[in-house]
DNA sequence: GGAACTATATAGAGTGTCTATATATCTCTG
DNA sequence: CAGAGATATATAGACACTCTATATAGTTCC
C-alpha cells in the first residue's frame, strides 16, 4: 500500500530519460551531479566525491580536472592532509548550475503550464518529498557500500 | 504559481542522478529508454526512435543492433517501404525491462518505505501528473524538432 | 624508522555518442 | 516512365567518459 515505490519507479524512469535528453548536453550527468552536491554540501575530497556521486575515484580526477579548466571548480589542498585535494564550487559553478536549471526549468514549465491547476498542485507538492526521497536513496546507497 | 518547474528541475534532476547511479549499469540509458518506447508506443522505425529518444539516427543503428544481438529487439521489414527497419521489442525485452525495474523499484521502494503515510500518499498521487507530464514533454520536444 | 595503509594520478581499454558520408530505395516531375 | 532529388539505414572515424590496474606521494602506527 504505501508501496508507491514500484509504479513511480516505472513513471519517473521514463520521465527522467525526457528530461536527460532535453537538458543541455554540455556536460555529462555525473558533473553535473557532482557540482550540484558540491554546491549543496560544500566542498569535498576526490575519494569523497567519487562515494557520493558512485562513480570510481580516478573518473572524478579527470572530471575535476574538467572542471577545473573552465573554471566551475577549484582544488584546494588540505592543510592536515598534503595527499588529499579538496574540490570547492566556485562562483562560476554556482552560476552554471543556476542557467542550466533555467533552461530545463524552462523547457518543463512550458509542459507543467498545460497541466491543470490541480495537476500543478499536486506536483508541486510532490517537489519535497521527492527531495527527501534523494536524501534518503543518497543515505542508503552509502549505507550499502559500507556494507561491501 | 503554477510554476512548479522550476524547483521540480533542480529536485529532480538530482533525483535522476541518485536513480541512474542506483540502477543496473548493463545498458545505457538510451537503449532503456528505446526500450520502453517500444513497449509502450509499439513498433517503430530506426529513424523514429532515433526522434523520439533524442540521439542521431547512426546511434539508433547501432543501439539497435546490440538489441538485437541480446535478443531484446527484432528487425523486421516494412512491407510497404524497402529501405525501412521496423523495430520491435521481443518477449524477452519485456522481461528484461520488467525485471529491471523490479530491481529499481525495489531500491527506491526501500526509501519510500521511510517516508511518512502522508508523504508517501503526496508521492504516489503525482505518479499520474508525473507521467502526464512526460508525455507533455515528449510531444513538445517533437514540436521543436519539426520547428528546425 | 619502516611497514602497511590511504589519497590521488596515470595508463590503457571498452563503450557510446557524434558528424560526415555511402548505399539502397522511393517519389515525383517533365 | 526515366531520371533527379529525397529519404531510410549503414558505415567510418573521432571524441568523451568510464572502468580496472597500477604508480606515486604522504600518513599512521608499532
Amino acid at each position: 500500500m504505501v508501496r508507491a515505490g514500484g509504479d513511480a519507479a516505472a513513471a519517473v524512469y521514463d520521465l527522467l530519460a525526457s528530461f536527460v535528453r532535453l537538458s543541455p548536453r554540455d556536460m555529462s550527468l555525473t558533473s553535473i551531479a557532482a557540482l550540484s552536491t558540491l554546491e549543496r554540501t560544500g566542498p569535498r575530497r576526490i575519494t569523497e566525491l567519487a562515494a557520493s556521486e558512485g562513480v570510481t575515484q580516478p573518473s572524478v580526477t579527470s572530471l575535476v580536472a574538467a572542471l577545473v579548466r573552465v573554471g566551475y571548480v577549484e582544488r584546494r589542498g588540505d592543510p592536515t592532509d598534503k595527499r588529499a585535494v579538496v574540490v570547492a564550487i566556485t562562483e562560476a559553478g554556482s552560476a552554471y548550475l543556476g542557467a542550466r536549471r533555467a533552461v530545463t526549468a524552462g523547457i518543463f514549465a512550458d509542459a507543467v503550464d498545460q497541466l491543470s491547476a490541480e495537476e500543478a498542485a499536486t506536483l508541486a507538492a510532490a517537489v519535497p518529498v521527492i527531495e527527501r526521497l534523494r536524501d534518503l536513496v543518497e543515505r542508503q546507497r552509502g549505507a550499502a557500500q559500507d556494507q561491501k
